[in-house]
DNA sequence: AAACGTGACAAAAACGGTTTTGGTTGTCAA
DNA sequence: TTGACAACCAAAACCGTTTTTGTCACGTTT
């Protein structure tokens, strides 16, 4: 009744039907040549007896292994990264509706990581590849195109046109950061920025400018400056906006790290931060929700990143191609409490501050 | 010179040296009855054609996959575990070793988690299961237990004599706790306990006594409180401890949330952490590296109790009887900047106390 | 000299599916 | 009658390995 390694097989049920077991192979995958009374009879064996098509015969002969594969990067001796977790997270419960699974690897360095993918093509092991943590100039891309292998990057490169991709769209996630702060009732944003040659900080920077436009808002260079993305630089970057004669009631910052700087400073002014003074971030970073107060902020859900970057592979293998699978998505606001309608005009911020100084 | 799906099989190595496929394998496994001369002249086609045999194929054969399966628990809309990036991290860092891969997939409940691994048997898609966040009643472990499908679990049942698992010894863990609270020069060390009803609490409790003995320091009952463990209870066991008459000048908890809670009374009186009183927690929670000042703790590496496990696991799948796999581990003194010697003795503590109430 | 190992490989048979090819019916029109 | 066609299914080929079985030449025994 079964086969000789426990399990049943489509033998099994072909013998147990009276057929041959291309026919049952036949109604298991919808083929409409077979009378509907033969199906029956073989669907009702296929139930009675718990038959599952052995997934491994079945790739051997399709040449599809309904897995995909991802090689996360870890340093030596440090930790895991959070956000892969839920990364993974997504992708598997996305797969766990198509039918797919999900195959994890580790790599500690550039070479290994290259050694592993080839590793898991040569062997014949998953159809396709997700990579995160997309260089500017990755050496990964290189060569699963020269193989000529399906996969989808978590992030852009310097040249992201011939590839599929998924990231965020930082300035479009600016603008409807600046059209939030500004529904607030805030008139004066700051903006505290990073260097220039950073391309996501030019990018952000565009979209506060823009929000700016679209509220109805005066664009003020003076309203902007640029700091290196660290905590300190987070509070160089608040001293000099809310040392202006006309200060900004709300502070728009590039990173996380900066707003936790220009958080520390406000604190030390003695302002109340999400009333006299709103602070946003960008990054979702966990340390955020630890900060007194939490800190609103922007994050891209790492979970959705994963669902859908998923999707977009098995589009690769089915056939599409890459190019035709390329997304922007929008980081979403991760509303906490350093944010709030201001409690004081820029006039009386002025005032408190001058006297604080 | 390839197959038709454009890689190398082991029939094109077989035809480039001209000998039987079946030869191609016999050498590529390790039998001895191949002439050395043969030997030499396949393993240089292998590597010049660059060979890596299917693993598909491979397994259909052998009836093994290489590879180990987790199910991984997501609550719905809730973010992932952090734990969990670590644990797999191990995980993959020791399969890599081991030439086996690692299945992800995720379950949103008890009923999708059989489900799930029931699939996951039926297509033969791995050899052998780790099981994580085990239940005292564990369902799971029935299901596999009785499927007699290899599985590891991470964390003991009420009745773990049958299966493999791998556990944190608490009570050793404790003892060593104490010791490096003593080895800092303390004489009076509190615990702030648990409810006796959690065989966790009472084993550490038990750790914790036995670790004074050993130091040949007096087991106080006084030194002892039980609490609910929240940060509340925390500052409940704390203030209880600080206001003996002869108060303790270490504060061991049994958990991360106790410890916190200890640490913000500490603040609120006016006493320095790490210096008038040493504060040292369990779990490794991760919020405890933002508390100020940070939070000494215990905590078992998920990432060595990942690798740990795997092997564990491969071990049964190649025969091992599960009961010969049980291993207790020691958590590990995660040193941050709550502990330190006493600035201060017992008598001294008490004054300052009395003062500041 | 016949029988008997034995070393070294070829050939064929699995493994459990899917896909292709072929064959047997029955029906219907020429 | 015969031929064409469709419906239905059996049989065989195939996917790329591993493993079993066969074969053959060449000493080595008795």
């Amino acid at each position: 009744m079964t086969g000789s390694r426990g399990s049943v097989t489509i033998e099994d049920v072909a013998r147990h039907v009276g057929v041959a077991k291309g026919t049952v192979s036949r109604v298991l995958n919808n083929y409409t040549d077979i009378s509907s009374e033969t199906r029956e009879r073989i669907l009702k064996a296929v139930k009675d007896l718990g038959y599952q098509p052995s997934s491994t015969a079945r790739s051997l002969k399709r040449g599809r292994l309904d897995t995909l594969g991802i090689v996360m990067p870890v340093g030596r001796g440090r930790g895991a990264d959070p956000f892969l977790s839920e990364f993974i997270d997504g992708i598997a419960r996305a797969l766990d509706d198509l039918d797919r699974d999900l195959l994890v690897t580790t790599a500690h360095s550039g070479r290994h990581m290259l050694e592993t993918h080839e590793r898991l093509i040569a062997r014949r092991k998953v159809d396709g590849f997700i990579l995160t943590r997309t260089e500017v100039n990755d050496p990964r891309i290189e060569f699963l195109q020269a193989r000529r292998f399906p996969f989808v990057a978590h992030g852009r490169t310097s040249d992201p046109r011939t590839f599929a991709w998924y990231d965020i769209d930082n300035e479009d996630t600016f603008v409807s950061g600046v059209k939030h702060i500004a529904a607030l009732g805030h008139r004066r944003i700051g903006l505290v920025g990073g260097p220039r040659d950073l391309n996501f900080a030019c990018q952000r920077r565009a979209g506060y400018r823009r929000g700016l436009e679209l509220c109805g808002l005066e664009v003020d260079p003076a309203l902007e400056v640029e700091e290196p993305l660290t905590e300190v630089g987070g509070v160089e970057g608040a001293r000099r906006l809310l040392g202006l004669h006309m200060p900004p009631t709300a502070l728009f910052c590039v990173t996380d790290a900066l707003a936790i700087g220009a958080m520390r400073l406000c604190r030390d002014l003695g302002l109340r931060v999400g009333e006299d003074v709103t602070i946003i971030g960008y990054d979702g970073l966990p340390v955020g929700a630890y900060v007194d107060p939490p800190l609103t902020t922007f994050s891209q859900s790492a979970q959705s990143a994963g669902g859908q970057i998923a999707r977009m592979l098995i589009d690769l293998i089915e056939g599409t191609e890459p190019a035709q699978r390329q997304k922007l998505a929008q980081a979403e606001l991760i509303r906490r409490a350093s944010d709030g309608p201001p409690a004081k005009t820029p006039e009386e911020l002025a005032q408190v501050l001058r006297r604080s100084v």
